[in-house]
DNA sequence: GCGACTCGTTCACATATGTTAATAAGTGAA
DNA sequence: TTCACTTATTAACATATGTGAACGAGTCGC
């Protein structure tokens, strides 16, 4: 279970976890599982954790001012999540976190957290790292919506992810685009006839 | 002038540098100025370096397939800049980066900027705050690029960048915010007239 | 096996934003 | 001053995507 963990890890920074830095991220997580459907944040309350996903799924999404969800965030096994701007800023949350299937997680909350930061500069680098790649993947996105229409984003998002669009439903794909689901069905017909 | 930098990592982290600390940033990075319209970085090129603006400003870019530039950053004094995705990968760069005013910049190479990380546990950190609230703030920003139109994204900007506003040309502020010089123009008609 | 959902599709029509082109004000260099 | 260049504005028309509604295929609980 925590060889997905491991894993995650030696991606990120190339090496993996001593004895010690192993045993300390454990006494400082505790492992969760949840229904399909369960909210793990709400936007409004404070998100206190962050969750290793080790089996299932879940998104993340923002509620606009017509009440259209919008998913920001999509988690599979191995993946990170949380409401970043809830968890870190220790304020109520803008986004809710969803699960899509029956899910299994790592849990860490906020105290702990930091305290694994602070104790290890491994787990502060390794986090530093992490987050990193989010923002350079989180950029690249944002700056293809800016500058390339859904057609194109939706056939990149499908190369870049075919594991999402396996498992997440796509109407909550098409508004993580930036598009209606209509839209999306409108777009991946017309692929369809081209081809 | 490193005053700034002073300010800067004490807003991130809640506390100042040491001598020590700030003796190892000096050895490790070196002051340079840029007339208007450098290129700091170049689409296709390594970007070796993070730039923390003392003076001035700059803007980093893509350029899509029908060649228009879409602005990613805005920076001016007090803030960072770089490719992000060419200086942590070591990759050839995807967007470009220039400046829009004489410039002055403390610059760290790659090499440099893993080595402060290295042998401080406080830059590690600090670092690792930096990415994180720009992450925070790219993340509200796709989320809101996705779910609410060009008005409110304008308006929501210059109440919260009336700096970007003033000192950035209007065109650019239109593909920051994902449309067209036109298309903002048009809104920031309507927006006086309503007025 | 039945009703209640959920999800994807399709369609006719609406609208925000893009496109192209022209104009004008402002700035800087010669 | 004049010329070249950059930036912002405007207008008529084009197009991608949104809107609202209907329909059908799954799927789940009972």
């Amino acid at each position: 279970m925590q060889d997905l963990l491991a894993k995650n890890i030696l991606r990120a920074i190339g090496h993996t976890l001593t004895d010690e830095e192993f045993a300390l991220f454990c006494r400082h997580s505790f492992v969760k599982s949840f229904d399909r459907k369960t909210l793990l944040s709400q936007e409004g309350e404070h998100c206190k954790y962050v969750y290793f996903l080790v089996k299932g799924s879940a998104y993340s999404y923002i509620v606009n001012d017509h009440g259209d969800k919008h998913a920001i965030q999509f988690a599979l096994e191995g993946y990170w999540i949380t409401d970043q701007y809830s968890f870190f800023s220790n304020r109520p949350g803008m986004y809710s976190i969803e699960t899509l299937e029956p899910t299994e997680a790592l849990v860490v909350n906020k105290e702990n957290f930091e305290k694994i930061c602070q104790s290890s500069h491994m787990f502060e680098h390794f986090f530093r790292i992490l987050i990193q790649n989010a923002f350079v993947a989180l950029q690249y996105r944002l700056a293809r919506t800016n500058s390339t229409d859904a057609e194109h984003r939706y056939l990149e998002f499908s190369q870049l992810h075919p594991e999402f669009v396996q498992r997440i439903p796509q109407y909550l794909i098409a508004t993580y685009l930036g598009i209606k689901p209509q839209s999306l069905s409108r777009i991946r017909k017309e692929l369809a006839e081209r081809k």
